[in-house]
DNA sequence: AGCACGCCGACT
DNA sequence: GTCGGCGTGCTC
């Protein structure tokens, strides 16, 4: 065998040295060494032992082989913040599939272009005469530098850190010496802004620290139970909108505090509004901070230091405030743990509710995980008793469910109603504009993209061999997006024989015009991704909603979440099974939850609701079990789904994602790629004759594609994908390093190769 | 960041 | 000549 070289990146935070430097391995360490691990290195000239990360390990010397030196040891058990996030960066690369440097990038946020703003003064250490005779004797003696420094500082009594090596043009020896000398005092001074301005709560908001029910304090004090005994745990709370998950959570977080540990409380982007901030800022005053995608990189960084060096306690922000450096992290809060948001869209493509766990493995902290309908996931760790499950059953604030009424379209078009609305939504639409109370209309848009269906009978064209419905292409064709399958566009349904098949499209602005001329004179607003730019845009038409400034609110997905309007008391949701024909296996999950908290939209004051499913499919399980707030029945369906098909969470999936500039290269990538994995496979089921070793059951892989993606192209990249399932999430990961290595060797030229496991949308 | 090297003026 | 300050460039 050859060589080992490590490329390692040095524990010294400096631009300059913001690369990578080559260190040979040594025999004894060939074994041992893993990427991520902190070592030992001898460096520059007098081989100053020094730490350093590995970040790849390979046998090639980029380097003069003469020059490079060898690693000295492994640093064992790290214990500082740094070395717990290069762990952390090492088991995200190793789990989800990404370079290291990637890793690092959104672990450690915004290193180097910040590091300025770190504040360092010069600080005068005597009086104003002894500086100005110092400064004759550098005269006389031609120092320049130094009598640079000593009349700015005969002048003012503290200068900036950057002026003195910058503009100044001093360097730290000069500073050093007169630091020796008794003259000046470095003073690394930390003047961090806090980002959430105008948060000043006067005496007059008391923070109201409400009893808890006697459901809420079981939670409380079993968690807490369990972390003071030395076993922290994974948790999840199932309660229904209104039921106090957030009541709970600042009690934990601040029985976490009591202790001297720190908090992280993650809500999805979209829900990270003014209002959610304020509860915190009312219970924990200015030790909370959050951490936003608005916040420009200077900022973010002020905020990390500040958590580093104590003086946060909370922190509240989207999947990447999990990289907060705290300390002593006590307890992680996953708010909303089904929100799709949690998965990263760009590689590594890490979840944060794993990655959440490995956070606080290896700090020793629980986690939290809330939901109203949680995800398959979660609640299939639940059963497993992975995860501990606490159910909040009671509203609090009062209000009841409100009566849902589901409509069948294909029953509505048979007897001649060929609008958008039913007649039953018509019927309390008008109701309710006659009693001024609000009415929500929610169209369900996600994943309209291409897919068929009839209108007449509701059939959905669908895959024979995935169970997802296939979209339509131009030229007339059927495509599956999970196996390439494909077929001709029919003329009338293969179901009911009728013509009314084809693909569905509706926006929010038809249904607006529609609703103006219907009823002339009625006040509406929309909300889609068209008419919400920004985050202010969307805030400002919620809060105008809220104070009565319309009588129907017509939007997307975006409604649906989060922000309560207590004078609605009407929904309607429109053509409900949209997002079932979504075309990946998640639709039925979707749909549910996007119905059940629609529904849930209805009713939230005094007044009661009701809400109206239009659907062309009333007999799927995703709209029962919604109609009927019925959680785990949907679940027990879904899951029995999920096993059948081999799809996450009874099992793994790994998406392989192939980006090309050419649609060729993409392609043949693509099936290089997927013939090394069948091979791969196919070793790992026909073990060699003689060879019992037991393999744990469950743990056939199977292949599926490749196919060009969804969305084939976008900004000229052309998308190639296919899919790798197993019950056994290692095995994965090993196929995932073998394709790793595989591309590395092959080094392409304008491909690029991502890994997307259990994916949450499929390409 | 730290360290050595090399340049330059000043002083034994 | 040598001493010491000061800028420059490198560190696998």
């Amino acid at each position: 065998m050859g060589e080992l070289y490590a490329d390692i990146i040095v524990d010294i935070s400096h631009e300059k040295l913001d690369k990578t430097f080559q260190y040979r391995v040594p025999e004894r360490l060939w074994e041992k060494l893993e990427t991520g691990m902190c070592v030992t290195i001898p460096f520059g000239i007098g081989n100053k032992l020094i730490q350093g990360y590995v970040i790849a390990i390979g046998n090639t010397c980029k380097f003069d082989p003469s020059r490079t030196k060898d690693i000295q040891g492994i640093v064992q058990g790290g214990v500082s913040v740094e070395d717990k996030m290069i762990a952390l960066a090492g088991w995200i690369r190793k789990n989800y599939g990404s370079t290291m440097i990637q890793a690092l990038k959104t672990v450690l946020p915004a290193k180097q272009s910040v590091k300025k703003l770190e504040h360092r003064t010069l600080v005068r250490n005597m009086g104003k005469e002894e500086i100005i005779s110092l400064l004759g004797e550098s005269q006389r003696k031609k120092q320049v530098a130094k009598e640079r420094l000593l009349r700015e500082l005969a002048e003012q009594e503290a200068i900036p850190y950057e002026w003195v090596t910058g503009k100044l043009g001093v360097s730290a020896q000069t500073v050093k010496s007169l630091e020796k000398a008794g003259a000046v005092r470095v003073v690394s001074s930390s003047s961090y802004r806090n980002p959430v301005k105008g948060a000043t709560y006067g005496n007059q908001e008391r923070p109201k620290t409400n009893r808890l029910s006697e459901d809420q304090q079981r939670i409380v004090t079993e968690v807490m139970k369990d972390f003071k005994e030395g076993q922290p745990d994974t948790y999840l709370i199932h309660g229904i909108t209104g039921s106090g998950k957030t009541e709970v959570y600042m009690q934990l977080i601040e029985e976490m505090i009591g202790l001297g540990k720190q908090a992280i409380v993650l809500i999805p982007e979209i829900a990270l509004t003014y209002q959610t901030l304020l509860r915190f800022y009312r219970r924990f005053g200015d030790r909370v901070s959050v951490m936003n995608s608005t916040l420009s990189p200077g900022e973010k960084y002020d905020q990390c230091e500040r958590a580093k060096h104590g003086e946060i306690d909370v922190i509240i922000g989207p999947r990447s405030a999990l990289f907060t450096p705290f300390p002593n992290l006590g307890i992680i809060v996953m708010d909303e743990e089904h929100e799709s948001s949690y998965k990263s869209e760009s590689s590594p493509k890490y979840h944060a509710r794993e990655t959440a766990m490995e956070v606080a493995r290896l700090h020793g902290a629980s986690v939290v995980l809330g939901s109203a309908t949680p995800s398959l996931e979660a609640y299939f760790r639940a059963e497993t008793g992975e995860y501990k499950l606490f159910v909040l059953k009671e509203r609090l604030t009062g209000g009841t469910l409100p009566t849902v009424y589901t409509v069948d379209l294909r029953q509505e078009l048979k007897e001649g109603n060929r609008s958008i609305f039913s007649r039953k939504l018509q019927e309390l639409m008008e109701d309710r504009l006659k009693k001024k109370e609000q009415t929500i209309l929610f169209l369900n848009r996600r994943g309209y993209a291409g897919f068929i269906s009839c209108r007449s009978c509701g059939h959905v064209m669908k895959c024979p061999h995935c169970d997802v419905s296939l979209s339509e292409h131009k030229g007339g064709r059927l495509i599956c997006h999970y196996c390439g399958y494909s077929e001709p566009k029919p003329g009338v349904c293969p179901k009911c024989g009728s013509r009314y098949i084809s693909g569905f499209r509706a926006g929010t602005q038809q249904i607006e015009d529609k609703l103006k001329e219907m009823y002339p004179g009625v006040r509406t607003l929309r909300m889609d991704a068209d008419t919400t730019r920004t985050k202010e845009s969307y805030e400002q038409i919620l809060s105008s909603f809220s104070d009565g400034e319309a009588d129907v609110l017509i939007g997307t997905q975006m409604i649906v979440k989060g922000h309560d309007f207590p004078r609605v008391t009407l929904v309607g949701v429109l053509a409900a099974d949209l997002s079932l024909s979504a075309g990946d296996y998640r639709s039925g999950e979707r749909t549910f939850q996007l119905l059940t908290q629609a529904v849930g939209r209805a009713g939230r004051g005094t007044l009661p609701g009701e809400a109206v499913i239009q659907t062309y499919q009333p007999e799927h399980y995703a709209v029962t079990y919604a109609a009927a707030q019925d959680y785990e029945g949907f679940y027990k369906e879904e899951i029995l789904y999920r096993e059948m098909m081999g799809y996450p969470p009874a099992a793994h999936m790994v998406a392989v994602q192939i980006l090309a500039k050419t649609e060729n290269g993409g392609a043949k990538l693509a099936e290089r790629l997927a013939e090394q994995a069948r091979r791969c496979i196919r070793e790992q089921e026909q073990p060699c004759p003689g060879n019992y070793s037991s393999e744990s059951g469950g743990g056939f892989l199977q292949l599926i594609g490749p196919a060009p993606a969804s969305v084939a192209k976008v900004n000229d990249v052309f998308r190639f994908v296919f899919y790798i399932k197993c019950q056994d999430y290692d095995k994965l990961v090993k196929i995932k390093d073998m394709l790793e290595e595989k591309t590395q060797e092959w080094q392409p030229s304008g491909e690029v190769v991502q890994f997307d496991f259990d994916p949450m949308n499929t390409m």
